[in-house]
DNA sequence: CTAGCGTAGATTTTATACAATCGAGGAGTC
DNA sequence: GACTCCTCGATTGTATAAAATCTACGCTAG
């Protein structure tokens, strides 16, 4: 099996753990993430740290302003529509190119990321989900010839992994993801390609409404003015 | 006038040099960019260019295997076809929100910015070009309340214009352009979005076009070493 | 009492130095 | 003769330390 643990430099190995550490919700936004110490903490020098928030800042999880450091990014209501807006957009797209490609190996290699899954929701693993699910997702998109495309979705997935993580534990929502995935797989192995792209759609639009629904429940969720940051403290 | 070359820091500087290095093809594609070497030639330390590296492989113009180092990315007709296939996507969406909202101010920048465009063409500044022209499309996003998106063809824009340097000096696509810009504003101007907005895609798609004739002339996009850079269908 | 200025502290940014890693080429062995 | 292993050189990765920058506080002057 792929071995995600073992990094080959430690910037790496810090971006992982600091990009869980703020999708856990151990860096809450708007905290600003002081070099000194996050090498202390981790126990490197400050070079890897630095490397690391700006990755971390290609990836959209905190801005940073010269001089001055790296602050978490604020959600905002803006940008979970965005976000999954372009997720409706794209990642259709991709089904259609690359599932008619499929083989026998990429089914398997589905079945058995689904298989992960299924053990995650079951053990209550809720940091695993999201990583999980991004997988699935990206694998239902190997076979397309569309690099760029490809390393967005990447990057809108863990996007969307920060939002989810707000309905902590939502173990329901979870398992209807699980089945929509299966269904996915089904409607992929049977040529049902349109449809399965349609159903796609419904399935992340179907995440989308669960997330605006506690976001909603949960507070004044960005003022209409500037809509910036929602209200969680 | 803006003062877009002050840069707060150092690395930021060397990420603008390199990329504009890169673009002007003076590192072709496959060129191994030495940290040392690169230390060297600007006169600083390794870690800024370290991180302007690491900057410009979150844009794609570089990718890094770690202890091995920075290839310049190849261009590939996929990677064409996926980032001009982004564009018609999402411009035309940014466009529709963006528009409506505008105020005078706004068109006021737009024509400052065009007034700016036909200088560089009038002079021949073929490295100005892309980076105007990337303001421009900006420029007509403004009020889109699209983060993400907006980031996302930011960069998308700046790729294009790697590969619309391949064409270098095709000053006729430059009046072109310049006169599709111009009729874009007036479209705005007349409250006609739906308009702007085909019209917008026609404007990718013939910078595309113009594109992919003089690659398909002049042989491959880049080194046809493998399969990848040349997949066609 | 308020506004402006200057200084001190903290934090980031950059430089220098050291350690780890990869690839190539040669010696030794089967 | 071909293969394996190992050593060396080059390059990247990391740590430590110095320089530059920003923020905040206090002081002085009006």
């Amino acid at each position: 099996m792929t071995a995600p643990l073992k990094h080959r430099t430690l910037s790496a190995a810090i971006v992982d753990r600091l990009r869980q550490a703020i999708l856990a919700g151990t860096y809450p936004a708007g905290t600003q993430l002081r070099q000194d110490a996050m090498a202390e903490t981790y126990g490197v020098s400050r070079i890897p740290v630095r490397e690391a928030l700006f990755q971390l800042e290609a990836e959209g999880f905190v801005r940073i302003v010269p001089h001055k450091g790296a602050i978490v990014s604020e959600l905002s209501l803006d940008e979970i529509n965005d976000v999954f807006d372009l997720r409706c957009l794209l990642e259709p797209r991709l089904l259609s190119q690359s599932a008619p490609r499929f083989a026998e190996a990429d089914f398997a290699a589905l079945d058995a990321i689904q298989a992960r899954f299924e053990a995650a929701i079951a053990a209550g693993d809720v940091g695993q989900w999201g990583v999980i699910n991004a997988e699935f997702h990206m694998a239902l998109y190997t076979k397309a010839r569309q690099p760029r495309t490809q390393s967005i979705v990447a990057a809108l997935l863990q996007t969307s992994d920060r939002y989810t993580r707000l309905q902590l534990s939502n173990t329901a929502a979870m398992g209807i993801a699980e089945q929509e995935h299966a269904e996915l797989i089904r409607q992929c192995r049977a040529g049902r390609f349109a449809e399965a792209a349609a159903f796609l759609v419904g399935h992340i639009e179907a995440v989308r409404a669960d997330l605006l629904r506690v976001v909603a429940r949960s507070g004044a969720a960005g003022g209409d003015t500037n809509s910036r940051s929602v209200a969680l403290e």
